[in-house]
DNA sequence: AAAACGGGGTC
DNA sequence: GACCCAGTTTT
């Protein structure tokens, strides 16, 4: 292909317009190799604007790989509360555990040691090595994947995992050796404000070595083909409270969705049962006067929540697995968006 | 290989 | 409503 026999100016180009172009980011003012992990963590399927005061203030709260693995977990999860995907978040401690205790602290500057660390899969294992270390190595994301499938017209389907080689060999080949930390941010960069779903080749830097721009395919690639059929789930949330105005919440199951988040008693809801059966069925708790309150949906990337959410008061005495909380304690409490909601709407009452 | 795993921005 | 975002882990 062409750009075989381009390659050290398609470098060029890239990354002298990656150095003038790119955005100030926090995450770009440090060489720290575990900042820049926890950045690249929050990043994963996660919009940069959304990251950033997420990751100043976890860097504050956790500025080394020590304050993090010593950090209360139910303190960690509320500082990412909001952030989505929370097995992240355990995932990373438990790296960074590691990294303190086997690594003296220092993280690991080869692909094999870092790829054994928890929550570090082949795109943040690149991405630390190529950025932190200035090593080259590949490191293929969503952007990465569409940029390189519009300038070399690659056509396989990018949801297989299988062809996520074909580009990883691609990046081996093209990488620049002298700053293989500008070039792959500089492909990711390229993906996030040129290369982007609608493409704005006008703009692009590398227009001259793109094979789609050529053949005006630009709009057809990548060629993705998985969708995914969502589940829709109709759930019942009570809000409830004592004698003494106190919340009962309780927390998730330690696996699976939400995995230790906070929330208000939820059932999923079968058949036509009403509420107060549901309640009595799944808790065993009557209630004399149970209120509707606030509807609405809350949607996961596979499944959506149809909530219908209730208010009422416990007068009987309440077994004693069930925890209840004061205002100021349900607050410092890490709960998911749909349960703040909730709570946020009963506070406005 | 497919499904699970959050939440939000955009067109 | 569909897409998709600096993906990884579990099944």
């Amino acid at each position: 292909m062409r750009l075989f026999k381009q390659k050290e100016e398609f470098r060029k180009v890239l990354i002298s317009w990656y150095l003038r172009e790119k955005r100030d980011l926090p995450w770009r003012r440090t060489s720290d190799p575990y900042h820049i992990w926890v950045s690249e963590v929050m990043l994963q399927q996660t919009r940069v604007e959304t990251v950033i005061s997420y990751f100043e203030r976890f860097i504050d709260k956790y500025p080394t790989v020590f304050d993090l693995a010593t950090a209360n977990e139910e303190e960690l999860l509320k500082v990412w509360e909001g952030l989505g995907y929370y097995s992240r978040v355990r995932n990373l401690q438990s790296g960074v555990k590691e990294v303190a205790a086997n690594y003296g602290g220092i993280v690991p500057s080869t692909r094999g040691e870092i790829s054994k660390l928890k929550g570090v899969g082949p795109y943040t294992a690149g991405a630390v090595l190529s950025i932190a270390y200035n090593i080259p190595e590949h490191a293929v994301d969503g952007n990465v994947m569409r940029v390189l499938s519009r300038i070399l017209l690659i056509e396989d389907d990018i949801a297989q995992p299988k062809n996520r080689k074909i580009f990883e060999e691609v990046v081996m080949e093209l990488i620049d050796k002298e700053d293989p930390s500008s070039f792959n941010q500089g492909m990711m960069e390229l993906g996030a404000l040129i290369c982007t779903p609608k493409p704005k080749c006008l703009l692009c830097p590398v227009q001259q070595f793109c094979g789609a721009f050529h053949e005006g395919k630009q709009e057809e690639l990548p060629v993705k083909l998985k969708k995914v059929k969502k589940k829709i789930v109709p759930v019942f949330s009570f809000a409830l409270q004592n004698e003494k105005g106190e919340w009962l919440l309780m927390k998730r199951p330690e696996t699976g969705l939400l995995a230790n988040m906070w929330e208000f008693p939820m059932i999923e809801m079968e058949k036509n049962i009403s509420a107060e059966q549901a309640l009595y069925e799944k808790f065993g708790v009557k209630i004399k006067h149970l209120s509707p309150e606030i509807r609405f949906k809350h949607i996961f990337s596979h499944l959506t929540w149809e909530i219908q959410s209730f208010h009422g008061i416990i007068n009987e005495l309440p077994l004693k697995q069930f925890q209840f909380f004061s205002e100021e304690e349900v607050e410092a409490l890490p709960m998911p968006v749909p349960v703040l909601k909730i709570w946020t709407e009963l506070k406005s009452r």
